[in-house]
DNA sequence: ACTGGCACCTGGGCGC
DNA sequence: TGCGCCCAGGTGCCAG
C-alpha cells in the first residue's frame, strides 16, 4: 500500500537511473489499469528523453522533453524498480520503459488499482483541485484550523480528504493523529488550532520519518524487490488494535472503522 | 457545499 | 489439502 514516502522513495531510488535517458522502447503488457493505457501513451514515450522526475501527492511525474509528462500512481499495490531486460517479466509486470542505458523502469501492479497517464501541458485534471503538499510550507497548523471549520466529519477522515492536504493514507492517519494526541473520530471543527498546529507537525514528523527510514531501507531499487518500506518503521498504532498503547502502556489499543477503514487509537493518550 | 458510500482488483489469511 | 469467504485500501465518482 504505497503511501506517499513510498512513492517519495520510489522517486529518489529511479530518478539517477532514469535522469537524462532516453526512451528507446515502451512495452506494455497489459493495459488494463485503473484506467485503460492509452496508445498514445507508447508514442508519447518513445524516443524522449527523460529531463526529471518530481512528485505530486501520490503521483510521480516525469518529465519529458518534448514537452509531454509521464504521471504513474502506484494505487494500492503498485511498485516501480530499475532492471534490465535480461530479467524476464514476472506475473502482474504490466509495462517496461526501457532506456537508451540498457535498464529499465518496470511497472507491476497485481491489483491494477494504479495508473500510468501521459499528458501534455502543464497540468493534468487529476492534479487540479489538489491540498497543498503537506511537508510544504503551506501545510500548516492555521491552515487545517481554517479549513476545519464547516467540517463536521470525523478529524481523521478530514486528514485524508485530498482536497484538504495530499498524501495522508489511512497508516499515517492513525500515526498521526496518535503522535497528536487526538481522537480520531471527534469532529473535525470541535478541535482547537493549538491542538491543529500539533496535528499539522505531527503529520510532517510521521511522513518524513518514513522517508527517512525508506530511503534508508530501499536504497537499492537496482535489483531489488522494489517493496515498500513502511513495515521497517516502528508503527505505534496502525496494525496493533488489542495490543497495549507503547505511550502509556497500560490501556488496550481500540479498533474501529471509520468509512470502512481500519482505525486505532489509545483512548487514554488521544482525546 | 458537504458527506457517505461504492467500485475497482488480487493475494493472503482464515475457518471449516 | 483445498475450497471459499472476507478483507486490505487510494481515490474518483455518484447519490443524497
Amino acid at each position: 500500500m504505497p503511501e506517499l514516502p513510498e512513492v517519495e522513495t520510489t522517486r529518489r531510488g529511479i530518478a539517477p537511473h532514469v535522469e537524462g535517458q532516453r526512451i528507446v522502447n515502451v512495452i506494455v503488457r497489459d493495459r488494463r489499469l485503473r484506467w485503460p493505457i492509452t496508445q498514445d501513451f507508447e508514442r508519447h514515450l518513445s524516443q524522449a528523453i527523460i529531463i526529471q522526475t518530481r512528485r505530486r501527492a501520490k503521483y510521480l511525474l516525469i518529465d519529458l522533453d518534448s514537452g509531454a509528462t509521464v504521471m504513474i500512481h502506484l494505487g494500492m499495490s503498485g511498485s516501480l524498480r530499475m532492471t534490465t531486460a535480461n530479467e524476464l517479466p514476472r506475473k502482474h509486470d504490466h509495462v517496461d520503459v526501457v532506456l537508451e542505458s540498457g535498464m529499465l523502469l518496470r511497472y507491476h501492479d497485481p491489483r491494477r488499482f494504479g495508473s500510468m497517464h501521459c499528458f501534455v501541458g502543464q497540468s493534468h485534471a487529476l492534479l487540479e483541485h489538489l491540498g497543498p503538499e503537506p511537508l510544504s510550507a503551506d501545510f500548516t497548523g492555521e491552515y487545517l484550523f481554517q479549513q476545519s471549520r464547516k467540517r463536521g466529519s470525523a478529524v481523521k477522515l478530514f486528514i485524508m480528504d485530498a482536497k484538504i492536504v495530499v498524501g495522508v493514507g489511512n497508516i499515517y492517519a492513525n500515526e498521526a493523529l496518535f503522535m497528536a494526541g487526538i481522537r480520531p473520530d471527534r469532529p473535525a471543527n470541535g478541535i482547537s488550532k493549538k491542538r491543529y498546529m500539533a496535528l499539522a507537525e505531527s503529520i510532517k514528523a510521521v511522513l518524513a520519518n518514513a522517508i527517512e527510514v525508506g530511503g534508508t531501507t530501499l536504497r537499492d531499487f537496482v535489483g531489488g524487490d522494489g517493496k515498500a518500506g513502511y513495515f521497517a518503521q516502528s508503527l505505534q498504532v496502525y496494525g496493533r488494535g488489542g495490543d497495549r498503547c507503547k505511550r502509556c502502556k497500560v490501556t488496550r489499543l481500540r479498533e474501529i472503522r471509520q468509512s470502512s477503514r481500519a482505525t486505532v487509537y489509545c483512548t487514554r493518550c488521544q482525546r
